[in-house]
DNA sequence: TTATTTGGTTTATAAAATAAACTACTTTAT
DNA sequence: ATAAAGTAGTTTATTTTATAAACCAAATAA
């Protein structure tokens, strides 16, 4: 059932988010924006979806006098993950 | 880079549409709303969007006195796809 | 001190996904 | 013969999404 691939997780910038987090561990704003290569807007804004799902957690604070967004994957954010990989591979050949 | 992801494509059901005429040949209308489990709307709707990126070929016509809408896959649709897997499968484990 | 850069957020808009309502024709029941 | 029900889809309306442009605040450089 085409149902079954999680919509928070399928979109495609907070798939590359997730996917990363998952592969390597925590990472912040500046990397998730330059890895994904989109623009800051469209990561804060998928970052706030994600947050708001409890995908993720974000902690701000500041980093040699910058603001600094901290971003690590939850165990329920891994376990939708898990649960969407398992869903797409039935697309997959 | 998370565009990579061809969005005609990526949409939950064009996906489960897509994919399954790729792995099964030619179907029709009935048959993958019944595979989808999506509302005919739905199927009507997408089927249209990728009748018009040319991924399928439609025609109408007659079955048993009823109208019968075939669906087959063209070449570019083929195409598209695999591309699509290669460039998914990098964010999955 | 006035630019410029860094690190974001908010806002505006266009595109998507979806289901409800609708159309047209066929078959069945009365 | 006609009303009711079923088949096969389309169109329309509505709610979400995705996205980038414009914006904001603090730090550093000129």
């Amino acid at each position: 059932m085409y149902k079954d691939l999680n919509p928070i997780i399928h979109s495609k910038l907070r798939l590359a988010i997730i996917s990363y987090l998952v592969a390597n561990g925590a990472s912040d704003f500046k990397q998730l924006k330059e890895v994904t290569q989109a623009t800051a807007g469209n990561v804060s804004v998928q970052l706030k979806k994600l947050e708001a799902a409890k995908y993720i957690h974000i902690k701000k604070g500041f980093l040699n006098n910058y603001q600094h967004t901290a971003v690590e994957i939850t165990p329920e954010g891994l376990a939708a993950f898990e649960e969407y990989v398992d869903a797409i591979k039935k697309y997959l050949p």
